[in-house]
DNA sequence: TTTTGAGTTGTTCGA
DNA sequence: GTCGAACAACTCAAA
């Protein structure tokens, strides 16, 4: 086909909201002259998995960074919703489009309204349609065990990727960009309605962007830009201590990358191409203590590839006939970090407060909902995918399978974490705590994570009355662990 | 086909 | 306080 002005290409983004390293994108601008980038808004084709209501908060900002970024470039965003084929169709029809590219996801729900609209838009003749890989470092189908079977272990996977090392080449940002002329017709990003204040409700996303931030975490900076400026400040301090930094909750010594990662403002073949430019596995350990990190988004992402119930049912069948509990008050407590253990419920009160929570802290709280509650997993998987700005269903449904011990790995039954021990040794002044359980905040430190233990007058000292200011633990930790056990015992 | 080695992130107890 | 052993059995992956 000629390269007439009539020649357009529509990008249709959905989690890949960047423009550099993005091959749908790249494509577009190197083989058409006219580029119309859309995102649509469809909560339909998701499945029953939408985007939670901290994701959507992100969204907003996410979308508003990306329009910005295109205008800076003579182009823009167009912002449709609805049924994604629909909206697809309609565009095409108004931009008289040649060719529709996107970059794939992997979600089950996704990939089977993605393929019938493949399948539709071929039909349509004078129309290219392709996908394209934006997420993964390795396609799912592209690594497997000596049997062709796919990994259900992480380090034999990590091992293979070690030795076939594969050194990703993300896409250059397309110059000159090509300006957008005839922009056809866009919603505002008001108009759907992703922020809270839109839908009526009050703004309780503020504590994630502006107000409240609480030492030592930093604003967070949605879009393409912010997400490599939080590379550069990582990659300037904690990881050259990523190894064990990013156990210290209070240090913010993980990359907090996650939420940029969820949406796509940067990726995982970026990330391996920026941290190791030489092509080679990393020399440096803690370099590759963090790339082994990505590796686990990987594992995950493959997981829901082949086995896509991961998300509702244990990887494990034999966990299917586990005796969980059904106890809806408890779940609340735990929900509202009011359990009365201190780092549990000062990560659940991170978690509202900020849309995230520090990854050994997540492990924590998990911890104790399946293992000392005996709640379902499921119920925490939902709450995270509501209440996190880093949602994203591989990892949310691999981490809480992981913990819960029904999912891919070798979890030994007997490892129920004790949130005491655990606060001691990874929060071991009781900084974290403090900051996001304030009434605690006057204990001295070796009560810190178990306020049951100090005496009346102690207690009296730091203004604490228990059952007023901070709650009585909910279950007695000793005797809920054994219970744990004796349920795993069931099942064997 | 069979065998062998190994498996992210732990806790508790007793010396 | 520190340290090593026990805590089950199973599944996965590779030889």
């Amino acid at each position: 086909m000629s390269a007439t002005q009539r020649d357009t290409a529509i990008v249709w983004l959905r989690r890949d909201l960047r423009l550099r390293g993005n091959p749908a994108l790249a494509h577009a601008c190197s083989q058409h002259q006219r580029v119309v980038v859309v995102f649509i808004l469809d909560a339909a084709g998701e499945g029953d998995r939408s985007p939670g209501a901290a994701s959507l908060a992100w969204l907003h900002r996410s979308l508003q960074a990306l329009d910005a970024d295109l205008r800076q470039r003579h182009s823009a965003l167009i912002l449709r919703r609805g049924d994604s084929h629909a909206q697809l169709q309609r565009l095409i029809d108004d931009c008289q489009a040649t060719a529709v590219y996107w970059n794939r996801r992997y979600e089950p729900a996704v990939r089977e309204r993605d393929a019938a609209i493949k399948q539709w838009l071929s039909d349509i003749p004078g129309l290219q349609v392709q996908s394209f890989n934006a997420s993964l470092w390795w396609e799912p189908w592209e690594i497997s065990t000596g049997q062709g079977k796919p990994y259900r272990v992480f380090t034999p996977m990590w091992k293979n990727m070690l030795e076939n090392w594969r050194a990703p080449r993300p896409e250059a940002l397309p110059q000159p960009f090509p300006a957008l002329t005839d922009a056809p017709a866009s919603l505002t990003l008001d108009e759907l309605a992703l922020r809270p204040q839109q839908r009526g409700e009050p703004a309780w996303d503020d504590g994630f962007f502006h107000a409240r931030q609480t030492a030592p975490y930093t604003l967070w900076q949605p879009g393409e830009q912010g997400a490599w400026q939080r590379l550069r400040e990582f990659g300037d301090g904690a990881l050259h201590d990523y190894k064990a930094r990013r156990d210290v909750p209070a240090s913010a010594g993980t990359s907090m990358l996650s939420p940029h990662l969820a949406w796509g403002e940067i990726s995982t073949p970026q990330l391996v191409s920026e941290l190791c430019p030489d092509g080679q596995p990393p020399a440096d350990a803690m370099i590759n203590s963090f790339v082994r990190e990505l590796a686990w988004r990987e594992f995950s992402w493959h997981l829901l590839y082949h086995f896509p119930h991961l998300p509702e049912q244990p990887l494990q069948p034999k966990f299917t006939d586990f005796p969980w509990r059904e106890d809806d008050s408890a779940l609340q407590r735990w929900q509202r970090g009011e359990t009365g253990i201190p780092i549990v419920d000062a990560g659940m009160r991170q978690l509202w407060q900020h849309g995230w929570m520090h990854n050994r802290v997540r492990m924590l709280v998990a911890s104790f909902l399946t293992k000392n509650l005996l709640l379902p997993w499921q119920a925490g998987e939902r709450w995270f995918w509501d209440t996190l700005v880093d949602a994203d269903l591989a990892n949310n449904s691999q981490g809480w399978q992981w913990t819960a011990g029904c999912g891919a790995d070798a979890a030994p039954y007997f490892r129920v974490f004790n949130p005491v021990t655990q606060g001691q040794r990874f929060d071991p002044d009781g900084d974290y705590v403090r900051c996001f359980v304030p009434a605690l905040a006057r204990l001295p430190k070796q009560y810190i994570h178990a306020p049951w233990s100090a005496s009346a007058d102690t207690l009296r000292q730091a203004g604490i009355e228990p059952g007023r200011d901070y709650p009585m633990p909910m279950v007695d930790l000793q005797r809920s662990r054994e219970r744990a056990l004796q349920a795993w015992q069931q099942i064997r």
